[in-house]
DNA sequence: TGATCTATTTATAACTG
DNA sequence: TCAGTTATAAATAGATC
């Protein structure tokens, strides 16, 4: 009979960690196992589900099925949570559309200055997403996808 | 011995459920699982998470800690990593590549499709990267990382 | 760093009232 | 539909490589 190798998984107060690294080490863990049953969820159930994770370093992790942004959206103009005119302002945006494409027409230089989900339209997000796909090519990197962005 | 009450939980396999009663009832267990397993995540780690469902029947449900809408106003300021400068360093470099640009264009828009890995050393390389860094916050879209294309 | 291992805790599929 | 039960599958704390 052999000694045991492990002590196995213990049992932990649920209370912020104080060990540093211990800390470091969980939270990579349970973000990876949080995200693996949100894909489970939403995959056994056709459920759309979108998860934003801000570590206490201030890095941000998501994920989100379909999109987070899709998902976001779908809460923000719901009638679930309808604190802010947020389909007001992505009326506006796309009436801003043809005012942006005039401005890009002229030949401003730095275009991507101006580039932001609010005043961008899909089809301009597209064409974003296309000038990005060429630099990809050019930089010989395989397989960017939008939807690995999860602007789908 | 007795007879065996249950047969406990069975292996499933992660696809859709195609039984409508199994598939509400599983939504409901792994829903209030994942929450659970967010609100430890947040506690243990001292994490800001938000996560939005949406059910297949179009139900919205939503867990954040300190709260769903701070969490997403900090994805989508893009306010994130305030202890950092890579914000400045992305900014910065894209003004390189600006420079970088207006060498290359000679009468040329699409200034990118110069870029190729034969005439780039690793430094443009990493500019052209961050390039795609700016464009990824101009879209909103958090954590692009070199390595999630397969780069490194 | 990060991947892997082990023993344990935790989550949950199927079932029952 | 909702709340328990049971037995098993899955996640993971701590260690090691």
């Amino acid at each position: 009979m052999e000694k045991k190798r492990s002590r196995g998984r213990q049992k932990i107060a649920i209370e912020k960690i104080s060990k540093k690294k211990s800390l470091q080490v969980t939270f990579s863990k349970r973000r990876a196992g949080l995200f693996k049953k949100a894909r489970e969820l939403s995959t056994l159930c056709g459920a759309e589900v979108a998860i934003i994770v801000e570590s206490p370093a201030g890095k941000v992790f998501s994920f989100g099925n379909p999109s987070v942004d899709s998902v976001i959206h779908r809460y923000e103009t719901g009638d679930f949570c309808p604190q802010e005119d947020s389909r007001k302002k992505y009326l506006d945006s796309m009436e801003d559309l043809e005012e942006h494409k005039k401005e890009k027409a002229m030949g401003k230089s730095n275009w991507w200055e101006d580039l932001c989900v609010e005043n961008l339209g899909l089809e301009e997000l597209e064409e974003s997403m296309a000038a990005m796909q060429v630099l990809r090519n050019n930089l010989l990197i395989p397989n960017l996808t939008l939807d690995q962005f999860g602007v789908l």
